[in-house]
DNA sequence: CTAGGGTTAG
């Protein structure tokens, strides 16, 4: 409110000297008039601009149609950002159309390119650069920024690649604002290679350049390296990070699943005065929450004063993935107790929260209220978090006759929820239908095949385990092989299933077997259903033994330092058998075991788990 | 008229 009342009062303070001055000699006013109004008026509309006030800056632009500058050079491109950045780019191009093409320049073209791509439009955006370009009018620097940001929406690799041979031939090459812009596209598209390449050869570097640089290092999962950036940005260049360099970083933090590294960045946001933007909160608290430290998230979430809808996502995302289900639902009442709303992916959170947490009368509810309670339409996401729901909890049935009255057709993530359930609950005949389907739906999604030839196995249906093997192979695609990890003084370890290769592997056998026997003796039984090859029943006993996350927490007992809670990351799902051998390892060890599966944790303590078995 | 940012089912 009070950004207006000083707009409306700058406005007065201009405009009504000018309207005086415009019933005196004429031509001194408008000379008088062009000379400083204009730029005056330049001044305001970005102000207007900044405050995203649709209101006060089409009383502006009226000023200013009056006042004969609305094709001033300078005025016109800020009149199309305006209504741009206010969420009007239909007005942008209806003030855009009404100029003939002939008397347009590059200034105004890119303006009207770069408001479609700030608004989400990008298609139009590359529309009108044909346009443009077909009138002989040479793009800017500008131009071209607007477009690597267009072809970085719209997944268009080639584009990019094009767009950059055409940067140097029009000599843009070096220009900082373009390689930024090159390096985020690249990076969108995962291309590190290329980003890397432009960076290392960029003649100056700012600090957009090297968040960005760190940004494509974490979207390809190049987490070391994205650190690296980060000490050699402060202490060999001096350029100091900003909030959005933390923002940036911090996903790599959580990969390790060990704290440290985490932590020194938010002691850094503290120390520099960023925690307390939200967007670094709840980057914090997704770190915290993905290194399987849940209280330490809470913290940072609840020393914020005003929180929104994100942070709020991110702290039930939090609890959810670390098994505080209860806690999960208890958040999102105390949410909308305070007046906040659900946006579409907080409902998705919730939802999964409680198809893992088996809470299904409740998960049912919230779908069903959706759309009455927070105006949002289901979409397929939704229906396969209620399809996963009913699934995992064994209500096959159920789901089928869901996905049959769902008023949208069901997608590959739809269906792809019912066939986990079939794996889960050994439904050979529903799996092979849906997995059919899936094939169909989606050739390259490798996940399908390897859920279909478990169900085969789990069964001892071996001859179809191979033929669908074969058929991975045929497609070219792999299943991933299994690893765990686990952090110690700064050195990941890493282990594969019944890996020899680490240099105290004898050690950490022998730790196996004396954790075996003492497992043994309070009631563990091996269960070989969870092996999913060809082998006698003792040798399946033996493989389960030294499955990667068993080595990994076997290697964690003897090497930690005692009482401290050991964490484990696997990148796949724990096995059932070594989740129930973890189970009683906790309690025969008296230690906390915290492992991070694909999607969720598990927290082991005194023999049981967070997750209530039911994953 | 330019560049980079947080939450998303299996």
């Amino acid at each position: 409110m009070e950004v207006t009342m000083v707009i409306s009062q700058t406005v007065n303070a201009v405009f009504v000297p000018s309207l005086r001055t415009k019933r005196q000699s004429p031509k001194a006013s408008l000379r008088k008039q062009q000379k400083v109004t204009s730029s005056e008026f330049c001044v305001l509309l970005q102000s207007c601009i900044e405050h995203r006030s649709l209101k006060k800056g089409r009383e502006l632009h009226t000023l200013i149609r009056e006042a004969g500058l609305e094709r001033n050079r300078d005025l016109f491109p800020k009149l199309l950002k305006l209504y741009c950045t206010c969420g009007r780019v239909d007005y942008a191009r209806e003030l855009f159309d009404r100029i003939p093409e002939r008397n347009l320049d590059t200034i105004t073209w890119t303006a009207m390119i770069s408001g479609y791509v700030g608004s989400g439009a990008s298609n139009h955006a590359l529309t009108l650069f044909v346009e443009m370009f077909g009138l002989g009018l040479e793009p800017d620097s500008y131009s071209f920024s607007a477009l690597l940001k267009a072809s970085a929406d719209l997944s268009l690799h080639r584009l990019s690649t094009c767009l950059h041979s055409l940067i140097v031939k029009f000599g843009y090459g070096s220009g900082l604002s373009v390689g930024n812009a090159l390096i985020h596209a690249y990076s969108s598209f995962g291309d590190v290679c290329s980003a890397q390449k432009l960076f290392s050869r960029m003649p100056d570097r700012d600090i957009v350049s090297w968040s960005s640089m760190i940004q494509a290092c974490t979207l390809a999962k190049f987490f070391a390296e994205s650190r690296t950036l980060f000490s050699k940005m402060q202490f060999e260049e001096h350029v100091k990070p900003n909030e959005i360099t933390l923002v940036s970083l911090l996903p790599s933090c959580s990969f390790f699943s060990s704290l440290g590294k985490g932590q020194s960045v938010h002691a850094y946001a503290i120390r520099h005065g960023f925690d307390s933007n939200l967007i670094v909160c709840s980057a914090l608290i997704a770190m915290y929450s993905r290194c399987g430290d849940p209280e330490a998230a809470f913290k940072v979430f609840n020393r914020l004063k005003k929180i929104n809808i994100i942070v709020w996502t991110s702290m039930m995302e939090g609890f959810s993935i670390n098994g505080r289900f209860q806690l999960v639902l208890e958040l999102f009442k105390l949410m909308q107790d305070q007046g906040l709303k659900p946006n579409s992916i907080t409902l998705i959170v919730i939802l999964s929260a409680c198809s893992h947490g088996g809470l299904i009368d409740e998960g049912m509810r919230i779908f069903e209220g959706m759309q009455e309670k927070f105006g949002i339409v289901p979409s397929t996401e939704h229906h396969a978090c209620v399809v996963d729901m009913l699934g995992r909890g064994g209500r096959l049935k159920d789901a089928q006759f869901f996905i049959e009255k769902m008023k949208i057709p069901p997608t590959g993530c739809v269906l792809g929820s019912l066939l986990g359930a079939c794996q889960v609950h050994r439904n050979v005949s529903l799996g092979e239908r849906l997995a059919n389907q899936l094939f169909r739906l989606e050739p390259y999604n490798e996940s399908n095949y390897v859920i279909l030839s478990n169900i085969y196995a789990s069964v001892g249906r071996w001859d179809d385990v191979g033929r669908v093997r074969r058929l991975m192979a045929l497609k070219g695609l792999t299943k991933p092989i299994g690893c765990s990890w686990i952090e110690l003084k700064d050195k990941v370890h890493v282990f594969g299933a019944h890996d020899r290769s680490h240099p105290e592997s004898q050690r950490i056998y022998g730790k196996l077997e004396d954790l075996s026997q003492m497992i043994v003796k309070a009631g563990y039984v091996p269960s070989t259903k969870y092996i999913f090859l060809d082998v006698e029943e003792d040798d399946k006993k033996r493989l389960l033994c030294s499955h990667s996350e068993r080595l990994a927490i076997a290697f964690g007992l003897l090497k930690a330092p005692p009482n401290v809670p050991i964490r484990i990351a696997k990148n796949l799902r724990v096995c059932g058998d070594c989740h129930d051998a973890i189970k009683l390892i906790s309690k025969v060890v008296a230690r906390r075991f915290i492992v991070r599966d694909t999607s969720r944790f598990h927290h082991f303590s005194q023999g049981s788990c967070s997750c209530g078995d039911y994953w």
